[in-house]
DNA sequence: ACTTCATTGCGTCAATATGACACAATGTAA
DNA sequence: TTACATTGTGTCATATTGACGCAATGAAGT
């Protein structure tokens, strides 16, 4: 078999290094699996408070998620990982597909086209940019302070946003986002949650505000800890972590052989 | 914003039917959104067996999982359903997306050339059905008794087989099989399951026998009973259930309304 | 230096859930 | 009538969970 789309892929690589907007709308078509794309919802967590990673549209309002497209000869996931990439600087990140948004007019062909018409970019009707795409629905946990957020070429900027407190979202993102934080809500029922979201070290407040964050509810502290302990991922250190202002916690780190055993078993209940 | 896709929606949709494989080969290209297809594991329960619908291929001594393309008006799931109700006559299925799997190189473009040969049919090699599809895997629960399998275009028949015993597959079938029944299997942890696999009324022991044969384990009968009835999703009918050799038991039926809750709450551990 | 106080570590206890198993009742077949 | 596999219902020990007590810590205030 074949393998028609290696001799394109690495040119279309650079176009988008380059940021060329036009090339990349050009070339799109060809580069490209047409009519599929994907968005990412990328949760960070920082003082306290669960963050979404977004992008500001140039020429509108509205802002978007984090998304892309896949080449032709490139894995989804991996099309994934390479968005992510670009948006933060971060490699091997944790990433979960969680749904497909499959509706035919989810996007209006319209909107895209004023905001292109804004940089003196007039297309065709029938542009590729235009069509139908069936999104593939990604949620992502990075550490907060080890991204880089980076815009892409139709955005000015891209930046850290609270998920309680979301902007005006472009097309069905709104819904997408929601989608992640409620599937990332029912796997903290059976996963471990925490590395890649925290720094290494940690202490068991901090584990214990992510989760409260996350669901969104209060845990007793006590109980808590019980309970987490029992699964048996974490390895108590050294208790520094000095800098507050009351009785100095224990920190902990992630036993990431156990915790990637939990990850991929989960809690059985049968 | 137009719909372009709706003047040729219903034509192809006579294509299908007519089972006119040269016509679907032409206009495919058109009516369907490229790149995209989709691929049910339809689970049915019979005489204590988990079973799975499959397709027996052309010319070829491979089986296939039902799947099938998304127009470029429609809905994505409801495609699915639309690939179910024409295999299993059945609407309205309990359908559940479990995976999108979109590795460059999960299909053999000579595999189905060859396929179509031998039926006299032969295509350019970039003809639109020999490139790669990401797909879309959803898996099915049916009423074993209620499903009428019928075979389509590029298949001799349709039949149920074990899925414990399954034959050679077509493509990454197997695989998508496989994660498909352990997706039910994580499911079964947090969702009640049953309805839409077993018949309206049921027995305690026919309900155990299903989870069993999910889980591949065996369960405690009266541990079992307290659990599911703990669930508050089944309803106590007359005892019935004449026909067996022994104690007479009970007949439950779900009681929707919890059922349906009990769905889509899931069971929460925080 | 002493006190204050929010916070942390480490418990207890009752209520609930779970796993293992006993026993009587039922209904067909021998 | 008896045998027996199967079903309905229960018990008991153990594990898990929810609610809460209490002493120790350490920076801040006096």
């Amino acid at each position: 078999m074949g393998r028609p789309g290696e001799n394109i892929f690495k040119p279309s690589l650079q176009i988008v290094n380059k940021k060329n907007i036009k090339d990349f709308i050009v070339e799109g078509l060809e580069v490209y699996l047409p009519s599929l794309s994907l968005d990412c919802v990328i949760f960070g967590f920082h003082e306290n408070q669960l963050k979404v990673l977004l992008l500001k549209m140039k020429n509108a309002k509205q802002w978007c998620l984090p998304g892309g497209f896949v080449f032709k000869d490139e894995d989804v996931d991996e099309a994934a990982q390479r968005v992510l990439k670009e948006r933060t600087g971060l490699s091997k990140i944790f990433l979960q597909q969680f749904n497909v948004f499959g509706k035919p007019r989810r996007s209006d062909s319209n909107f895209h086209r004023e905001i292109l018409r804004k940089d003196g970019i007039e297309l065709a009707d029938d542009h590729w940019l235009f069509r139908r795409f069936v999104t593939i629905g990604y949620y992502a946990l990075v550490e907060y302070s080890h991204v880089n957020p980076e815009p892409d070429n139709f955005s000015d900027y891209c930046t850290w946003r609270d998920v309680n407190d979301l902007p005006d979202l472009m097309m069905d993102h709104r819904q997408i986002a929601g989608e992640a934080l409620s599937t990332l809500q029912t796997h903290l029922n059976y996963h471990p949650i925490g590395y890649s979201l925290l720094p290494a070290k940690f202490t068991m407040p901090q584990l214990q505000k992510l989760y409260e964050t996350i669901l969104n509810k209060k845990l007793d502290r006590r109980n808590f800890q019980r309970k987490i302990l029992s699964y048996g991922i974490l390895k108590r250190l050294q208790e520094v972590k000095k800098g507050g202002a009351h009785k100095a916690p224990y920190l902990y780190s992630f036993d990431l052989r156990k915790y990637h055993k939990a990850l991929k078993e989960g809690l059985q209940s049968w």
